[in-house]
DNA sequence: GCCAACGTTGGC
DNA sequence: GCCAACGTTGGC
């Protein structure tokens, strides 16, 4: 099993919102980066972990745990000329963009990006790099454990 | 709204 | 295949 940081704005997908989706799953629609989509198609099976964290928002931080709930297939939007993830290169016999199901465990306390960088244990997240865009990442199985202790705390910060 | 960082595109 | 220009991401 692996584990992983998803990121969604809020505005788009929030934590709410998969609480409330159908099965509280939803299809990771709209990767249009190669290295995220490769994770997806390459790497994550059903049973892996998912850190959701809300991005480009007022508290961006990890808001819920999630798993994968499907192998990857091919992406709905990019066939779709009515949608902004529309790929004219893309055909259904040769599909570019991939995407798995992602299916709510549990809604947390929104751990925040500035707690995340109090602890030194998680120094070594991609999320915290400078300069990190990528919207799908790995994580370590030693920093989701401790990532576990922080969310089992109440939050507790100097 | 700003801007640094990064990925992609396209001319050559 | 280089690399400048451009577009996007995402925290602040």
């Amino acid at each position: 099993m692996r584990y992983w940081l998803m990121k969604s704005e809020p505005s788009d997908v929030s934590i709410d919102d998969l609480a409330a989706f159908p099965n509280q799953t939803v299809a990771w629609y709209g990767v249009r980066n190669y290295q995220a989509r490769n994770f997806m198609r390459d790497q994550m099976h059903p049973g892996d972990k998912v850190l959701f964290y809300h991005s480009s928002c007022s508290e961006p931080g990890i808001a819920g745990i999630a798993r994968v709930s499907s192998l990857a297939y091919p992406d709905a939007t990019q066939f779709d000329p009515a949608s902004k993830y529309f790929d004219p290169k893309a055909s259904a016999a040769n599909p570019r963009w991939f995407n798995v199901d992602v299916q709510l465990e549990r809604k947390t306390r929104l751990l925040s990006l500035a707690e995340l960088r109090q602890h030194d244990e998680l120094s070594g997240m991609r999320i915290l790099q400078r300069g990190n865009r990528l919207s799908i990442t790995p994580v370590d199985p030693q920093e989701y454990a401790f990532i576990e202790t922080l969310l089992d705390r109440t939050s507790v910060q100097a």
